[in-house]
DNA sequence: CCTATAATAAACCGATCGGTTAATTAACCA
DNA sequence: TGGTTAATTAACCGATCGGTTTATTATAGG
């Protein structure tokens, strides 16, 4: 259940909650600020789910201030979605010569270890 | 309905189908092959169905081999996810300086393009 | 041909998701 | 006090999700 890498996931998996992280990227905002650009397309109770998403999986937290509740980006919560990220790096970014390198010292940490999955850092 | 980006994160929003990721990620890998760690826990349908979602998000291709279906990951696919983490890499890993220096930037981008912000402090 | 193996398809089920409308809470302000 | 604004809660809805069981399609091989 707190499969806390999956919840972040999920919680990208979603264009508009994607742009509100977009919107915050670029500094703090409250809901009603957040919401606008949405507001043509749905209602402001779906905003305030939307948000209440990103807040289950870390990716923002809300705070008070007076009836407004501004929303911050929580940078930290993005690592372990770029740290899960970063194994694969080398799929797409590096030579040949170094993906078959890659894969070389990965089988043989298997073969030493026995590791099932490898899926630790 | 095509939103791939959203589709890639929902894919990777599973522990499931991130293990058969990291598997694949140590080489290619037929269905059964892939199913095995799971089989205690789920049936083989349910694996296949994970295998699809892979596959319709892009992350893997699926080839044949008489009755044997060998999957691979799909490298490439992996880079668009990346390449929307990338503009947030700055808020988890610069320094505080670079962070204001890149809020700046992002500001001024947007205050050329005329989209005014109106926020009171 | 027959049978075993690899994998998928179909139909179904409960839970979660993304949205709605209507009602409610909380704070400011005149 | 009473009205306005900000935001959330609750109840509901259809669609999708992750899983099941059962049946089906291909292919290998004695």
């Amino acid at each position: 259940m707190p499969d806390v890498l999956s919840q972040k996931f999920a919680a990208l998996a979603d264009p508009t909650r994607r742009a509100m992280l977009g919107r915050l990227s670029r500094g703090e905002a409250n809901v009603s600020e957040l919401a606008r650009p949405f507001l043509k397309g749905m209602s402001l109770p779906a905003v305030t789910k939307h948000l209440k998403v990103l807040e289950r999986a870390g990716l923002i937290t809300k705070s008070r201030d007076a009836q407004w509740r501004p929303c911050k980006l929580n940078a930290r919560a993005f690592k372990d979605v770029a740290d899960w990220m970063e194994e694969y790096r080398i799929f797409w970014e590096e030579s040949f010569d170094r993906l078959e390198a890659h894969l070389k010292t990965v089988t043989a940490k298997k073969n030493a270890k026995g590791t099932s999955n490898g899926r630790k850092k």
